[in-house]
DNA sequence: TAAATTTACGGAATCGTTTTCGGGAACGAT
DNA sequence: ATCGTTCCCGAAAACGATTCCGTAAATTTA
């Protein structure tokens, strides 16, 4: 703020003492007597004395607060989890430094690099979609930065990550889109790079082998952004109807994809489930109100949320570097719905 | 971070030259010769030199960041407001301070407290649903803090704003209720303090009472947590049911309210449109996929967010105090859909 | 040629805070 | 009386950058 505001040399001044007994005052220093203190810490509250985090942070190299990279804030998953992140750091005197990604790799290193340049204590991650090479990231944990990786995470970086079970999601979703008797169901994934693109497909593909169905590549198809651009579902619809073997159902594994998806098919005018089931994952609060109510495959975010950013400030704090990490995995649920009504 | 970043005393030990010269020729100042500005640059960029905006701030006394107050992250129409914030100040090189007040008084005032002790250049706030008492604002302002207004304003503050046209949004939801032969119709409102509340009922009753309709305020329902908790919603719905008189039609004037409002309908196998009309404010990016689809009245959320923060970063930048403030008024968009078929 | 001006740079203060170092005073022990 | 402690406190450096002020050398002007 431009006005000016108190500092401990207007305190010092105020009592004609010196900035360090003052300072030492206010921390409770031992070295000071205890009228002194009474004086500093009277004198503080009269004259409403806040100390400024700027200067802090510039001599403590420490700036209070973490950095959080998403792809999308106003997409839901994501908005829940920054509410999870914010709630647990809000409680620690952390704040919240928050910048999207857009799904490109480009901005997510640009933004990288301006929240190491604000020093910010750690990082929490969900990486873009279009993000293949980890080298930024990698350069930061070696300089000793802090990271946390949620949902979207990577091998290449040793340090914590929170996710939920993937796979299981994906083949309970599965299984239930075959035990309802659902015979030729499709996939539509986000781009490949991703830790949960593979990890899902893969749950996918082993439920339909468990149930004697074998996959069939053809019937997966890829958003490389992830639905941000509308007509990249509408695309991959568009493939699935015309293929030789239309679908009767379709799995898809993000929430822009399932509501994209959704919009698709209602403006071709596709019935749901009666022509074609739908289950896919999504962390709408309105996906009951859905034409037709949806069945989805919903992920604790804001828990996920919460998680990260205790381990990040667990390891923001720790006084000895941390080498044994943890990969805390949380469950999906699968909501039943109508989206996905059995074929008898 | 913690790791020693690259300072312009080490590209000054490492050309044998004075700091300030180096900083005077990083910013390119005449009274620095071209070959040692060469010189400097070069270095600058072997070395990965980056100036250290926490150092900036403290010289500088502000901080390049500005401070967002919203009631909640995840409500899909503060996400696309906070979406354009984002969008405008990372273009010019503010970062973003985001807190969240849970519609609660208390952590509103702690949060503003927060935020200006980090020092903000300036705040964006949509006032909590509790705030009644402005004094915590006002003295900030008073104390020369830039402040803008969003969606929820008020006037004991006099500085810029940005809104939508909420009469005429009402008044459209409304008049559409009664041209499509609705009679009967309430509303489910915010809490009185809150200015959109008053604004939107007030056009409400206008569009009622141009159509010959003598507005019955036993049919208005206030909601004061705006449907954070759900059963405030339940509980609105069950009175308009109970009245001796029941509706034909709903208006709801907010996000939370129309999501919820539909939900309860849902629950008690009410039919919309057939049983009773819908129309409510709402962002969300799937009204026209849910059962039925849902006639809206959309608010501009994103450009709010940018114009806000054009606003207050002009503010900011302003080299003498301004006086004139600007109360920037959008238009919101009736969308109409299923929810309010006309009666015949 | 002497004086005045410009050019190009270094020294040091500054922002607000913490912290190291050092030292005076009071006290008890010898 | 002298020494060693302990208790309180102040001076100054440090964090990274900008900027005012001073100044030596180079250049222009009279």
């Amino acid at each position: 703020m431009k006005f000016e505001a108190v500092t401990i040399k207007d305190i010092a001044k105020a009592l004609g003492i010196s900035t360090s007994t003052v300072s030492r005052a206010l921390r409770d220093s031992h070295e000071i007597s205890q009228e002194t203190k009474q004086l500093v810490l009277e004198c503080a509250e009269r004259l409403n004395y806040r100390p400024n985090p700027i200067a802090l942070s510039l001599k403590e190299k420490r700036s209070r607060s973490i950095g959080v990279v998403v792809c999308e804030i106003s997409n839901t998953f994501f908005s829940q989890i920054i509410n999870g992140i914010e709630s647990i750091s809000y409680d620690r005197g952390y704040n919240v430094i928050i910048s999207q990604s857009l799904e490109s790799y480009e901005r997510e290193v640009m933004n990288l690099q301006y929240l190491s340049s604000r020093s910010v204590d750690g990082l929490l991650i969900s990486v873009s979609t279009e993000t293949n090479d980890m080298s930024h990231l990698k350069a930061l944990h070696e300089k000793g930065l802090p990271i946390v990786f949620l949902d979207r995470i990577t091998d290449e970086i040793n340090t914590h990550s929170v996710i939920i079970d993937n796979f299981k999601g994906a083949y309970e979703a599965t299984e239930h889109l075959v035990l309802s008797g659902y015979k030729n169901i499709a996939a539509i994934a986000n781009s490949e790079f991703l830790s949960i693109t593979n990890e899902r497909l893969a749950g996918y593909r082993e439920a339909l082998l468990a149930h004697g169905i074998t996959p069939d590549d053809t019937y997966i198809k890829h958003c490389f952004y992830g639905g941000m651009d509308f007509n990249e579902v509408e695309e991959a619809v568009n493939k699935l109807f015309t293929h030789k073997n239309r679908p009767d159902a379709i799995f898809t594994t993000s929430d822009k994809l399932t509501t994209g998806c959704l919009k698709t098919l209602h403006r071709r005018g596709v019935r749901v489930p009666d022509d074609i089931g739908l289950v896919g994952f999504s962390n709408s609060d309105i996906a009951e109100l859905l034409n037709p109510a949806l069945t989805v495959v919903r992920q604790p975010a804001r828990e996920m949320g919460q998680q990260a950013t205790e381990l990040l400030l667990q390891l923001i704090e720790s006084k000895r570097p941390v080498k044994q990490f943890e990969k805390r995995v949380l469950s999906p649920e699968l909501h039943i719905r109508a989206s996905t009504l059995p074929k008898w």
